[in-house]
DNA sequence: CGACTTTGACCAGCGC
DNA sequence: GCGCTGGTCAAAGTCG
């Protein structure tokens, strides 16, 4: 959402409103996210109340704005005039041809921005609609079961809040800061997955533990997230400068020179989720890196701590001030396994074959923020709660989803094999294929792909490489590379129906199982595709 | 020649 | 204050 605020505009004190082209998108990309707002039931979910108020009070320039579109050319050619207004008189063909090429340049120019904010705008759309129609099955299944749920919309972010009174197990992703273990027991993954430990015994009750739980505790002070582990001590003493000098970096220890002023103007905790949210993807992959359809560009190298494989750092070379960066890193324990980690959101239009990765990112994102609402007071607090994954430990297990701080990220684990066996199965016919869902015991910090999807389902659906994704997920077994699930992720969710018959499913087979398992860890449900394993 | 990689320097946060 | 660490910068080198 970084494009909607533009840049920034120069606005005349004599009435005159000076507006620069890219500050004209950002008004036009205003508008069009209200309209969109207007038509997906007035949920915003990355919009603060400063972008509100400052759509609101663009409002008036949103009208201007398109009457600008028309008029633009014309005030274009006006200012012009002070240079070529003469030119223009002496109607010279080639002089007119000239003026005629340049406008149309820079028509093409606005055309091919214009299309992909609309693209951004869209999909955001889509991410709204969807998380809406998730929330609203899971309410639908709350009610079935009894316990109510409530959502609400607290700083412009859903809130569900179960009335049962009773301490029921709520969305549980902890994205504070965990006590961190002993230096010593940091292993390799701590750089990229947090400290993160085997956990977890400190969650309460087991129970609490099933699915899809996301929680977080709130304080009064702080807003970082970042570096929860870091930085905790100092959140008192910040003022708001420096505390928005936090928000705008990928990892944050220093102000990234790419972030531009306009992203200063989102509300800090929002920027601050969208930001620091990290989906990191465990593979096995021989290459140094894994192709994921975007282009990159190796800005470092460094030797982290507890590991003798380097870690790179790449940046998105795509569009020119794209702040999505990545680090990869090969795992101490098993060095087949490929460690990527994504941070950002893309700010230009994504090739299909990178749609995929880019939506769980962003999907990722959107847990995050979901998953960690602020409470009356607004402001989000990292916690010492668990979030710890047992993917560090690299226990075997399914691909799995999983939560880890101190960095709000989501590993997708997906070096292990698809499960020969399960206590539970469950099977989903679509048109693209059969779908099972596995339950195996988890730890219960662990969300696995399908909890997320039923999290987040369908913020990757609608996108152009679903079909792409669908043709690869037939080829290759699950769990076998990054690629493969995405595009499940892709495929599965590209039919909204159909995810809406997985979230179901997957609800079901947790509430069963949360019925059933009284000595519970989390459970796990893996999407295969019938033929790929057997499942009993 | 532009895009990319390599690599040492630099910076900020943190712990001692 | 100092050293450690993670992250970034930027000059130099490489490649197509
Ligand atoms: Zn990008």
């Amino acid at each position: 959402m970084d494009h909607l605020n533009g840049s920034p505009e120069r606005s005349g004190e004599d009435g005159k409103r000076v507006v620069n082209e890219l500050d004209f998108f950002g008004v036009k990309t205003g508008n069009l996210m209200m309209i969109k707002e207007k038509e997906s039931f007035h949920v915003k979910e990355e919009m603060n109340h400063r972008d509100d108020e400052r759509l609101q009070g663009m409002q008036l320039d949103v009208n201007t704005g398109l009457n600008l579109l028309t008029t633009n050319s014309s005030s274009d050619k006006s200012t012009l005039d002070d240079e070529t207004s003469h030119t223009m008189e002496d109607k010279h063909p080639t002089n007119k041809l000239a003026a005629l090429r340049t406008e149309i340049d820079r028509m093409s120019v606005e055309n091919e921005r214009l299309k992909g904010l609309l693209n951004q705008v869209n999909n955001n759309y889509h991410v709204l609609h969807m998380h809406l129609k998730t929330v609203m099955q899971r309410e639908k299944y709350n009610q079935k079961t009894g316990t109510a749920v409530e959502y609400k919309m607290i700083n412009g972010l859903l809130e569900d809040q179960k009335q049962s009174g009773v301490v029921v197990p709520r969305q549980f992703m902890d994205m504070g800061r965990i006590p961190l273990p002993e230096k010593d027991d940091v292993n390799s993954q701590s750089s990229f997955e947090g400290r993160s430990g085997i956990n977890c015994t400190n969650s309460g009750s087991p129970k609490n533990d099933i699915v899809e739980s996301m929680e977080c505790k709130t304080k009064t002070t702080s807003l970082s997230c970042k570096d929860s582990g870091r930085n905790d001590n100092n959140h008192g003493d910040r003022d708001e400068e420096s505390q928005e000098h936090e928000f705008s970096g990928w990892v944050s220890n220093k102000v990234p020179k790419f972030i531009s002023p306009k992203d200063e103007d989102q509300t800090p905790e929002t920027m601050s989720m969208i930001r620091k949210a990290r989906v990191s993807v465990r593979a096995r992959c021989e290459a140094s890196m894994m192709s994921d359809g975007c282009q990159w560009r190796k800005y470092g190298q460094k030797m982290a701590k507890g590991n003798p494989c380097p870690r790179a750092y790449y940046r998105c070379t795509m569009a020119t001030g794209c702040p999505v960066r990545k680090q990869v890193q090969r795992c101490a324990e098993d060095r087949t396994i490929l460690i990527t980690t994504y941070e950002g959101q893309h700010n230009h239009p994504l090739p299909p074959a990178a749609v995929a990765m880019a939506s769980t990112t962003s999907a990722a994102a959107s847990m995050l923020l979901s998953g960690s609402m602020p409470s009356a007071d607004g402001l989000v607090t990292p916690n010492n709660l668990l979030a710890r994954s047992t993917t560090a430990s690299c226990a075997p297990s399914l691909a799995t989803l999983s939560a880890s701080a101190p960095f709000p990220t989501v590993t997708l684990d997906l070096t292990r094999p698809p499960p020969t066996s399960s206590s539970e199965s469950q099977r989903l016919l679509h048109p693209q294929g059969e779908f099972t869902l596995n339950l195996q015991p988890l730890p219960h910090n662990v969300m696995s792909v399908p909890q997320a999807f039923s999290k987040f389902s369908g913020l990757h659906g609608l996108n152009n490489g679903a079909h792409l994704a669908a043709s690869q997920m037939q080829q290759t077994p699950m769990a076998a590379t990054a690629d493969t699930v995405s595009a499940a992720t892709a495929a599965i969710t590209s039919d909204p129906n159909f995810t809406a018959a997985l979230v179901a499913a997957i609800t079901s087979i947790i509430g069963n199982a949360k019925s059933n398992n009284t000595n519970n860890n989390n459970i796990n449900n893996a999407i295969t595709r019938s033929g790929d394993n057997n499942i009993n």
